[in-house]
DNA sequence: TAAAAAAGAATGAACATTCATTTTTATTTC
DNA sequence: GAAATAAAAATGAATGTTCATTCTTTTTTA
């Protein structure tokens, strides 16, 4: 009697594929035998490790999602100041933004398409409860503006997926220095 | 012998048909007979107006990014200060999206997914000429960043289309005292 | 050796596009 | 101004393909 086998590798292989395909092509544009190919695995064994394609990619989604705040909030420490606090996490977005390119991609495409369900996307911006709470902290002291967290979200964290993209299309390239810059236009744009 | 006279209104009503569902979709999600139901027409049809699907999306496209740069730039005036000019064209910028939300979120789910050909893309950020022209003079007066033009773009008008997309899922409603909380953060962001 | 895991081929549905006809339109002829 | 007509416009029904998913058989594993 065999006890319950399935390769994990065989399901990263088989995530790490879609995102990939996924981001080169879109959800719809990519049939199941092509991420089948690319993870080196017959169509059928797919549907050992999934129940159908779009649970496939709800799982990719959310797989991805957590290994972002995981490195995200990694270095954070709640008892630094408002400004500090801000500049660890945004630094850290922008490293896994830069170094996870594909992840970011994947992410970015996920949550501006329907292609999630809304459940798994629902999760959404409350993965960044710290960061929400280092900004609430922050308006109490008078520190930053007193506006929606909807806004400085906008104006101090999309901006990166969005330099992101434009890289991907080779319009542009982030360099160090384009960081830093960035960080700084964050900064300004959300201190009081 | 009859003239051509394909009616415009047919294909219009193709055109809006396509935003619509593309929008609640996806291109690759959207069968064409879906299309041609919305806008009252056989299937068939969609073929004497539109070379196949792919030239269909492309040809909306670049419509509804028409229809934006000729209502962003309608007001503008290049003798006004770099920070009048600016606040010129991010209010219509603003009321675009607010007033043709439809369209802002075709546009940011084309410039954001695979589903243009590059070629149709590649006008992409150029279409908005008069603003790069107005942050080329903000830079040389000191009053603008020294920075990159993606920079500027990333953090002044990109969140705009966050905010949007943030909106129809419903999460925040993107009132007046928004828009001027937006726009303060915006100048905040890349003034000097 | 027995159960799980994997595979390749088969199935059936969905879809973009084309085809063969019908309908509409505008012009011409009386 | 009505009837005739020829070309364009529109249509509904094919066509052929692509694809997600399932079925049956083979291979691996414990």
């Amino acid at each position: 009697m065999a006890k319950l086998q399935k390769s994990i590798d065989k399901r990263n292989a088989l995530i790490k594929a879609t995102i990939e395909l996924v981001n080169n092509s879109g959800f719809h544009a990519t049939p199941m035998s092509k991420i089948a190919k690319m993870a080196n695995v017959s169509p059928a064994t797919i549907y050992l490790y999934f129940e159908n394609k779009q649970d496939l990619v709800n799982q990719a989604y959310l797989e991805v999602k957590t290994k972002y705040t995981d490195f995200v909030f990694k270095t954070y420490n709640e008892r630094a100041s408002v400004k500090t606090g801000f500049e660890l996490i945004w630094k850290r977005i922008a490293e896994f933004n830069i170094n996870e390119c594909e992840y970011s991609f994947f992410l970015n495409q996920c949550n501006n398409t329907p292609i999630i369900d809304e459940p798994s996307r629902k999760e959404g911006i409350r993965h960044l409860q710290p960061l929400l709470d280092l900004w609430e902290r922050g308006k109490k002291e008078g520190v930053i503006k007193p506006i929606s967290d909807y806004i400085l979200y906008a104006y101090s964290i999309n901006p990166i997926s969005y330099l992101m993209i434009a890289q991907k299309q080779g319009e542009f390239e982030l360099t160090k220095v384009h960081v830093e810059e960035a960080f700084l236009t964050a900064w300004d744009s959300i201190k009081r």
